[in-house]
DNA sequence: CTCGTCGATGTTAACGTTACCAGACAACAG
DNA sequence: CTGTTGTCTGGTAACGTTAACATCGACGAG
């Protein structure tokens, strides 16, 4: 009697798909396993027995198989092992230290940063955050506060943590880890009053290119006005971004005005560093002419000559807070109260004021 | 008699899914159309006739539907309209230029750009370039040369273009869109020798980090040589990330060596600032005491005092021409004949040589 | 008046993976 | 020797989309 051998999927099926992408029926049919062992290798190896799992890993090394996300995604949850995130600027290297923590954090838990750049632009930054979601990310940063209903009503449906970085200032969409623009800028500006400069000017990147300008604005004047002061128009500029624009604004304000600044609080990009440089060109006394503050802590704000004060973002820590929150949130675990977090600034005083 | 109506899939048959993403059957059930037709209103809709484009325009905007890549590359080639791309770190600012013109190129072909960090390890490297593969990607643009033969397998069965932008030394895996960082650094080395200077440092990165630093070393190495000198091993530093670093090393080469240098040339990162920084910190003349050169034209090298001389990369360039050469591909248009593109380099003299 | 063509829309069957459940078999208690 | 439990592995049906083909009128040529 002949005994029929009985068939399995695993025999010869599936036909060899020589020359294209792996798949893992190809791992399959080399470990001479079933596709489920092949897909359980990958998500839970305690499940299969050693013996076997090395003959899968084996094959996989041996086909150069590479998972693919997309079917694994669309069968599973709907969703992949990546979290997206988005900045005005990657050029810009401040946003890059938060970048840093949320990579850090996301590794932790085998997720992966996927990153876009919106060029400050709020339409591109609607069609970036789109593109990522039809990727079907586990997560989203943004830099910039989700504003537009349409943006609000389409991140509500796909259910996933969406943390805000960049500000503090208003109710968060869903989660906030950030510092208040609007108090670092007040602190600052406090600083130099009581210092004893009353002729402050202010400078920023344009309030109409990012919310976060016209958050210290207001936070600049609010200090100004609890002091007693009336802010002077004509000491509050607007500059392009880069370092050369601190230095041209800086003369504006102490050079082409009637009753120049006597002191400068440079409130975006890399101007304050600009404005050092043109200053000693001008052969100007800092701060005996006029002192230079500025919101963020370059790497060159303490090597330059005068040293640099300026506003310390912890950056690193945002980044990686706010990693931290994506995944709790992604294990469910119950929400730590708080839905905005503030991890606050410091005053960093040095020789420019 | 009574008509009976024909059936048609678009009728009542998909379940309604309240609260969940809305998929594109939720779509055509409310545009009152097939599937088929939402589709295609997506993706070519100079085939659907305007009326019904207008219907499901309006039903995507009710319904906040957000088109899922997973089960479209699924089914399709396989592919997202992806480019992934790796560098070694988001913190520095110069891989940014590239990524800026990478992004600005693929653009126009409707791609958008995901971007991973790979901190320096050739481990995370991998990993990274795993897991966005997995993700199906359309091309992939890598800093550093793809060395590792396991790395070469699983891309040659990925089938997608490949573009590395960091070096031209070597053959390229697939495509190449760079400079030679060789060549440069010895055009550096030959400028500072026409100068007269002789007892020339060289400082860059740790050679083990990263091959574009043991490439610069050899151009150095090798314009010696023509010039008849013999490289001195107490003339060559690695240095650490960091403005800081630039100045310590400095000091290194010209203050603790029996036989000094005269001239310094900082092949890596930000440390031709920080040098010029700590020389005025120690009262140096620079050109005079001791010159220094840099490699990459950083925003701030022409502010400074003196002005840095340095070599200018076209990295915008570099990323726009590498996004070029992938839509190219994808098209499949005929290749351009050259698989290494070499868009150079220039030698922009200033104060401090 | 018929037939072929063309443009707009619809139907069906995949794409490669994983959730869910079922089967096989070993170990062990009674 | 039987029944029970537990561990490992396998079969099958989705997930939401699109390629390929099918259908259905309208329209013009012959």
């Amino acid at each position: 009697m002949i005994k029929k051998q009985a068939a399995s999927t695993h025999d010869v099926r599936s036909p060899r798909n020589d020359g294209a992408a792996a798949r893992m029926s190809d791992v399959a049919r080399v470990a001479r396993v079933s596709l489920m062992t092949v897909s359980r290798v990958l998500r839970e190896p305690d499940k299969v027995l050693d013996v076997t799992r090395e003959r899968v890993d084996a094959a996989i090394r041996q086909t150069g198989y590479v998972h693919n996300a997309l079917a694994g995604g669309l069968r599973s949850q709907g969703r992949t092992k990546v979290v997206a995130a988005v900045v005005p600027s990657v050029r810009n290297s401040l946003f890059a230290g938060t970048l840093q923590g949320l990579a850090d954090a996301l590794r932790a838990d085998g997720l992966r940063l996927a990153l876009g750049d919106s060029d400050y632009s709020k339409a591109e930054e609607t069609a970036l955050i789109r593109a990522f979601l039809s990727l079907r990310p586990s997560g989203l940063v943004v830099h910039d506060a989700i504003r537009s209903t349409a943006l609000r009503s389409v991140l509500a449906r796909a259910a996933i943590p969406v943390v805000e970085v960049g500000d503090l200032s208003r109710r968060p969409f869903d989660l906030a880890v950030s510092y208040s623009n609007r108090l670092a800028a007040a602190t600052m500006t406090r600083h130099l009053l009581e210092r004893g400069y009353r002729r402050i000017g202010f400078v920023s990147l344009s309030p109409r290119l990012t919310r976060r300008a016209l958050e210290r604005l207001t936070g600049f004047e609010t200090a100004l006005r609890e002091a007693g002061l009336e802010p002077d128009p004509e000491l509050i500029a607007e500059a392009q971004p880069g370092f050369a624009e601190g230095g041209r604004t800086l003369v504006e304000l102490v050079a082409r005005r009637a009753r120049p600044a006597d002191a400068v609080f440079f409130a975006g990009d890399v101007h304050g560093i600009g404005a050092i440089l043109e200053a000693r060109r001008q052969g100007w006394d800092v701060p005996g002419k006029v002192a230079i503050a500025a919101f963020d802590d370059v790497e060159i704000a303490p090597e330059i000559t005068p040293a640099l004060t300026c506003l310390r973002i912890p950056r690193y820590e945002i980044g990686f807070e706010a990693g931290r929150r994506i995944i709790a949130r992604l294990h469910g675990d119950p929400d730590e109260s708080t839905r905005a977090v503030d991890l606050g600034f410091r005053l960093i005083v040095r020789a420019s004021t």
